[in-house]
RNA sequence: CGGGGCGUAGCGCAGUCCGGUAGCGCACCUGAAUGGGGUUCAGGAGGUCGCCGGUUCAAAUCCGGCCGCCCCGACCA
């Protein structure tokens, strides 16, 4: 391709939303255009890319045993009120109508639809197990796009779901899918770690998500430098330590607290620290089919609830925060609130609060706290669980070493479904004794385009793009330099493009009549592996240069050697 | 959904407070010079000032409403 030619320009100044590295370089490349928030066109260069990393999955993909097919977006709803999930995926669903006033989704993911698939075409546990998959749009109505292709609200999926006949099969698929991700972000140039994960709207046991550790990133992480546990916040576990389990509990003392709030005003007023205190938190929690209702919990002050905890403590589908305002609305004691005399609400507590003895909490009066509070004598939780947020620091629940808390960004996840859609959308075989049985599944996805995102975080330097090559658009930048100051000099450039392409390489050749300096800033932000120069003052010397995008140095390759030189080069 | 910011040429921005014929840089077109890390000069094309309404002799500028985009949070696979 003829850089002159090349649909999609390189820009000097980018737009000034774009913040992440992946966004600005991918903007000032040329290869994405922003058609709305969340959205994006894909140019001649990204979408090559594009094209390259789906190959590496497709041959991964293939590699443990699976098929490709590919399913409508256009999905009537009643496929998702099947599975409920019209319901629990709520606003996110972008929902379309036809002119026959039936309403359609525009898949946000699609375990449905490939179970009414499997449904048609399996009938016997001789056809499985079975791993289908495809690569295909998916959309989204995210409450917030944000950075770049990192979060969309219309992506390219890799979507790919098991059916087994027992247990052990849904765990060796599982692993297969869990090994396969690792060799696909590896082969990407993209380091990654499995963590535990929470499965949210997908249902099922176990899951993974395969995070790509980045300041950038919108999740929180756990890992342990001991012995590589490695968590979610929303589900990382760790071990609580309880400080005043040890004092006998004193008796209930009511004092005044006058515009005091929050945790720290309560702790340094009372001049305790922030363990002495409990911290209480209002949610409204809605569970399928029934009305919101408002939680209490109560947390050690110097923790945080875990939302995705409670939701699963509570087994509530919804669970919203409620602000200083709702709180009052509810009738409540915004700031002062305890579960000591609490009354209409149900009461979540930590396990950790439990064990601990007079803790400072909330009166349900404005300005009073009471001292000396202790579960047990003088309040009780219809629900005890774990819900603490895990911090920076925190204890590793296998080995105790502190842990490390890092932001990451989820390059794909895998999910242990079991039974939870072949049961409610009715996907039964015939097992050995002909018996009637429900499929077991699993789903796996990962986002092409977040991929792409994270690639280019990874490998960039302050000049531009690095490629992996195998990802590279091209394999060979061929730079042709002041070509109209020597006679032949132009023939030879197009000679080497010419021998260079029919003998199997990929070359992006500058063919601009620009100044150098343009022209090699160019090779470095679109980042090909190797730079070749064309130029009077090389050709003199009967040689080309070459540099490759990762090395500070260029060598002289002589001419007539070339195209062999730099066939053996490319991958 | 809450908080903050922004919307003027393809991109980056000034002009808005204080109403009076819409500007700069990059990119683009023409010509010339230059020639190894974003070169210089000359000439040129390009704008419903996000949209609707109001005030005014006159609105990018003031007022009201709406829409869009970005960031933080909430939420989320």
């Amino acid at each position: 391709m003829r850089l002159s030619q090349l649909f999609g320009k390189t820009l000097r100044q980018v737009p000034a939303e774009a913040e992440t590295a992946s966004h600005r370089l991918l903007l000032r490349a040329g290869m994405v255009a922003q058609i709305s928030a969340g959205i994006y066109a894909y140019l001649p260069l990204g979408f090559e890319v594009l094209k390259r990393i789906e190959t590496i999955i497709r041959e991964e993909m293939d590699a443990a045993g699976s098929q490709e097919l590919l399913m409508p977006s256009l999905l009537p709803i009643e496929v998702y009120q099947a599975s409920g999930r019209d319901r629990t995926m709520g606003e996110i669903l972008f929902q379309v109508r036809d002119h026959h006033d039936r309403d359609f989704t525009l898949g946000p993911t699609h375990e449905e639809i490939f179970v009414e698939v499997f449904k048609r075409n399996v009938q016997s546990y001789r056809d499985l197990p079975l791993l289908l998959y495809q690569i295909a749009p998916k959309f989204r109505d995210e409450p917030r796009p944000r950075g770049g292709l990192i979060r969309l609200r219309q992506f390219i999926m890799k979507d790919l779901y098991s059916f087994d006949a027992d247990r052990e099969g849904l765990d060796h698929s599982y692993q297969l899918m869990y090994d396969a991700y690792k060799r696909v972000f590896d082969r990407c140039g993209v380091p990654t770690v499995p963590a535990l994960a929470d499965s949210g709207a997908m249902g099922g046991s176990d899951t993974h998500e395969f995070l790509y550790l980045t300041d950038v990133g919108e999740d929180h992480c756990l890992l342990c430098p001991e012995c590589g546990y490695a968590a979610n916040a929303e589900v990382a576990t760790f071990i609580k330590e309880p400080a005043w389990a040890n004092e006998a509990p004193l008796p209930l003392e009511e004092i005044d607290t006058p515009g005091l709030k929050t945790i720290a005003e309560l702790a340094d007023f009372l001049d305790v620290p922030p363990t002495k205190t409990c911290k209480a938190v209002f949610y409204l929690a809605s569970l399928p089919g029934e009305p919101e209702k408002p939680v209490f919990v109560a947390v050690r002050g110097d923790m945080d609830v875990n939302e995705a905890k409670l939701r699963s403590a509570l087994g509530a589908v919804e669970l919203r925060y409620m602000e200083e305002d709702d709180v009052r609305r509810a009738g409540f004691v915004a700031g002062s609130a305890g579960a000591v005399g609490l009354e209409g609400a149900s009461v979540v507590a930590d396990d950790l609060v439990t064990l601990e003895h007079n803790l400072v909490a909330g009166a349900n009066k404005p300005d009073k706290h009471v001292l000396n509070t202790n579960y047990g004598r003088d309040w009780t939780a219809d629900i005890v669980a774990d819900i603490a947020l895990a911090h920076e620091g925190a204890l590793c629940a296998a080995c105790r070493t502190p842990m490390d808390e890092r932001r990451g960004i989820e390059m794909g996840q895998v999910f242990k479904l079991g039974t939870k859609y072949s049961e409610s959308m009715g996907a039964y075989f015939l097992d050995a004794e002909g018996k009637q049985q429900p499929a077991i599944m699993g789903s796996y996805g990962i986002g092409v385009e977040r991929l792409l995102a994270a690639i280019i975080e990874e490998n960039h330097d302050e000049n531009g793009i690095v490629w992996p090559p195998r990802l590279a658009p091209y394999d060979v930048h061929l730079v042709g330099l002041q070509l109209e100051r020597s006679p032949g000099a132009k023939e030879a450039a197009e000679k080497l493009y010419a021998d260079l392409s029919n003998a199997g390489v990929r070359v992006l050749y500058d063919d601009r009549d620009e100044s150098p300096g343009v022209k090699f800033n160019d090779a470095d932000l679109l980042g090909m592996p190797l730079r070749v120069t064309v130029s009077p003052r090389n050709l003199e010397q009967n040689a080309v240069e070459v540099r490759a995008r990762t090395a500070d140095e260029s060598e002289l390759v002589p001419l007539d050697v070339a195209v062999e030189e730099l066939r053996a080069r490319v991958v």
